[in-house]
DNA sequence: GTTCCACAGGAAAATATGGAGG
DNA sequence: CCTCCATATTTTCCTGTGGAAC
């Protein structure tokens, strides 16, 4: 029943983007140069998750490949690489010159210099969550090599420019900001239609249960795509020749259950200590976190190790906090439990 | 108001971990 | 298997903030 198990998949680039002519357009002026060896501006898309921020990027990048010779993209996610090295040493990497890079410490601006004398082809940086960078002045360093053009993605404009300096503000104003939002039921539902014409056989699912996934997902397409995935997928597994409502009606529970599983999965055991007690016994304080978390394991972190585990849980969405100073309580945070129902 | 204290989160030092080369 | 080096994590030390008690 699956035919095409990669259109499903996170991060698929399509042949054709539904619904983002304008937006697609727009990227590709800002780009244009580039196609005549010239500077171009640094371009900003900004939406929110789900809106197909990346999705064009990478369209765009990918058809400019098509169209002229001389072109090289890199994408780098800064939420894995948030390190101003790691994300230079990506860039370097796609470039194919990190040979003799990861040997003596390497000074870090040297690999600025690298890039500098990079005479290769122009090239495309898409530095993906931008905002989650440590570092933003790498942005400044980037912007200033006129060999490369670079986007920038990030979810909200303000949060990006409250992080950044002066000086590298004032010239990220003057770039091309490219604005998304989120989809509409009807855009959401072309999509899932076109995924599933081409991932799916025929009549594995119909135009009802793909409205009523547009309509559960709020305007997010990844999580679209994932409620769609996860219940082919179940399907698949239990040998259906279609999907079943009773199969959907579960899948954006346990596409939503997924993600959060794969969170969850990525914390050490002392950590999900931390969010197990916070799970069982929230809101609750830092002071009385630590304390039973310390009763909890053998050989407990100090608070301050605790502090950033809570954190980087914040960050990664998996619980909320509360208050700014004593008053600082922290909870799991409570998904919306999107309605499949008919 | 003033003081106190728990808290957030930065910086840097200390320590643990992982992976390449012997 | 061990050693060495780079990286990752943790600890230590710290400053600034704001609520609560006085």
């Amino acid at each position: 029943m699956i035919r095409d198990a990669r259109v499903l998949r996170a991060g698929f680039v399509p042949q054709e983007v539904e619904h983002r002519d304008a937006e697609v357009n727009h990227l590709s002026s800002v780009l244009e140069p580039i196609t005549n060896e010239e500077p171009t501006d640094t371009a900003i898309v900004t939406g929110p998750s789900g809106a197909g921020k990346t999705c064009i990027s990478k369209f765009v990048t990918e058809r400019l490949r098509e169209e002229v010779l001389n072109v090289e993209t890199t994408y780098v996610n800064c939420w894995r690489n948030y390190t101003r090295f790691r994300t230079l040493y990506q860039i370097l990497d796609d470039l194919g010159a990190t040979i003799d890079i990861h040997r003596q410490s390497t000074p870090h601006d040297e690999l600025v210099d690298r890039l500098q004398q990079h005479d290769g082809p122009r090239t495309v940086v898409i530095l993906d969550e931008v905002d989650q960078l440590e570092d933003p002045s790498l942005i400044y360093d980037l912007h200033s090599l006129p060999q490369f053009a670079i986007i920038c993605i990030a979810n909200k404009e303000e949060d990006l420019f409250s992080r950044v300096d002066d000086r590298l503000v004032s010239r990220l104003r003057s770039s091309e900001h490219v604005r998304m939002d989120k989809y509409h039921d009807e855009q959401l539902y072309d999509i899932l239609s076109a995924r599933s014409k081409r991932g799916l056989d025929e009549d594995v699912i119909n135009d009802n249960q793909l409205y009523r996934i547009a309509d559960a997902a709020a305007g997010d397409a990844r999580l679209a795509i994932g409620i769609l995935r996860t219940a082919a997928g179940k399907a698949d597994r239990e040998n259906h020749e279609r999907i079943t409502d009773d199969i959907l009606l579960n899948a954006a529970e346990d596409a939503r259950a997924q993600i959060k599983q794969t969170s969850l999965d990525s914390l050490t055991p002392h950590q999900r200590v931390v969010y197990d007690i916070v799970r069982d016994h929230g809101p609750v304080g830092p002071s009385e976190i630590h304390k039973r978390y310390s009763e909890e394991v053998d050989d407990p972190r100090t608070k301050r190790t605790v502090r950033a585990y809570l954190s980087k849980m914040t960050q990664y969405n998996l619980l909320e906090a509360e208050g700014t100073s004593r008053d600082r309580e922290y909870a799991i945070v409570d998904q919306p439990s999107p309605t499949l129902a008919e």
